[in-house]
RNA sequence: GUGGCUGUAGCUCAGUUGGUUAGAGCGCGGGUUUGUGGUACCUGAGGUCGUGGGUUCGAUUCCCAUCAGCCACCCCA
């Protein structure tokens, strides 16, 4: 630790970025309760075994992306790179099972051992989402509309698009798979050295390579569409249906895919082209399989996951914090009055700031600086007289408050 | 993890074709006004020129490494 600096890809949040954070927290909070959705918070550590059965041994996040290590009872853990795994391990554990249908809503830090990127971190903030126990379609449809509603109330809903897709259950998926892997077997040679290496591991993720050579190779593959199921296609409708009554629009993206095999029908991201590389704002799906794969009871699953920071970066100025009262003591025995007065006065609710030192000049200054609306003089022969002079900021406008009317009159604004 | 761009005061940036004391604006402190702010004027503080090493009589300037940010890939939130 040769200088003092944070750890790479990790952030502090002053208090002017610290209040972006709260702002879409507050909202998100807020839409879930009002959804019907309780707040789940697991720890953000876990044993690494819980990651490896979730995400897939092979994948990325866990091969190489996770922060690992060994505690001092020799146990391997891992800090969380995402929150599904971890809620659907509490799941498991605290036997809720029995409590189905469950709606879950959760917020906090996640760690990826990622190059940093503008909108990538390695502690990053994620709003999640998670409704288990429920098959059916209409879970889908108000999982996205949550989503489509809490960005519409951060106004940043113009800034993004919906894409949908559906990667159908298990058997058009395998079936499609198969199919897949044959087609591109028969191009290997062609492809690029990622995809290669994607159609062992992730064939379906070869869809949507940006590699030019890829996509004409893509381009003649076989369409998901086509290897659906009655039930597959079935259910997919009735979720485009749905958002259509919603009037929730949205854009039918095939390439869209997710990477393990417990994911199942609908796939979805809310997306920008305002933030780079890094277009996905919301992105959630379906994971049918998921709890089953972890080895407890079989479970429908559907959630979505957003990155606060990427959400920020969307957001307009948020709402400008309240202006305080500036307390201003007057001399020796003002000082005295003006704590009381301040405690009395943020007893009463009232937001109000006390400069720690200062003749008055400077602490009109500082009741600037902290942009107050209200100065309240507090001292000298005013004090003797049993008032305060108070002084409104923005007109200059001064008059005096017998001292004992002015907790009451200022908890009025 | 791969490739590339960048790194000078708290912030935004200028500058040094290698050579004595590195500049501006904003911000910050003090003052004009020891009982009245926001404007104006005066004034002050603040930089081992990201860090380490090399070349050189001499490096902030050239070279290498390293760290960090950013861009693309990758991955995804």
């Amino acid at each position: 630790m040769a200088k003092l600096q944070p750890v790479r890809g990790t952030h502090d949040l002053l208090p002017d970025e610290a209040r972006k954070h709260q702002h879409v927290i507050a909202a998100f909070r807020d839409l879930a309760e009002r959804y019907g959705y309780g707040q789940i918070d697991t720890p953000i550590f876990e044993f690494t075994e819980v990651f490896d059965r979730s995400l897939g041994e092979t994948t990325d996040v866990v091969t190489k992306e996770m922060y690992t290590f060994q505690d001092r009872g020799g146990d391997s853990l891992s800090l969380r790179p995402e929150p599904t795994a971890g809620i659907a391990r509490a799941f498991i554990s605290g036997g809720l099972a029995q409590h189905l249908p469950l709606k879950f809503y959760a917020y906090g830090p996640m760690f990826r051992h990622e190059r940093p990127q503008k909108g990538r971190l390695r502690q990053f903030h994620q709003l999640d989402i998670e409704v288990l126990g429920v098959p059916e379609p209409l879970a889908d449809i108000e999982v996205i509309a949550l989503g489509a509603h809490l960005l519409e109330v951060l106004g940043v809903r113009q800034k993004v698009t919906l894409e949908l897709n559906t990667l159908g259950d298990t058997e058009s998926r395998t079936a499609y798979r198969d199919v897949l892997i044959g087609y591109f077997s028969g191009h290997e040679a062609s492809l690029s050295e990622d995809s290669r290496m994607r159609l062992k591991r992730n064939p379906l993720r070869i869809l949507d390579s940006k590699d030019e050579g890829d996509r004409r190779i893509v381009a003649g593959a076989p369409q998901m569409g086509d290897y659906l199921n009655q039930v597959s296609k079935d259910f997919f409708q009735k979720v485009k249906d749905g958002l259509d009554a919603l009037g929730q629009a949205y854009t039918v993206n095939d390439r869209l895919v997710r990477g393990f095999d417990y994911y199942t029908h609908t796939a979805f991201e809310f997306t920008t082209t305002l933030l780079g590389a890094q277009s996905a704002v919301i992105g959630g799906g379906r994971y049918d399989h998921l709890i089953e794969y972890m080895g407890g009871p079989s479970t429908a699953g559907i959630g979505w996951g957003c990155g606060i920071e990427r959400l920020v970066m969307l957001l307009d100025e948020p709402p400008a914090p309240e202006r305080p009262v500036a307390v201003i003591p007057v001399g020796a025995d003002g000082e005295a009055e003006a704590l009381v007065l301040t405690q009395q006065l943020r007893r009463a609710g009232v937001k109000t700031d006390l400069a720690f030192r200062g003749n008055v000049g400077k602490r009109m200054k500082q009741a600037n600086k902290v942009n107050a609306r209200i100065a309240v003089l507090v001292g000298g022969d005013e004090l003797a007289r049993g008032v305060v002079a108070v002084r409104d900021l923005d007109s200059g406008e001064q008059t005096e408050v017998a001292r004992e009317k002015v907790v009451a009159q200022l908890g009025g604004n």
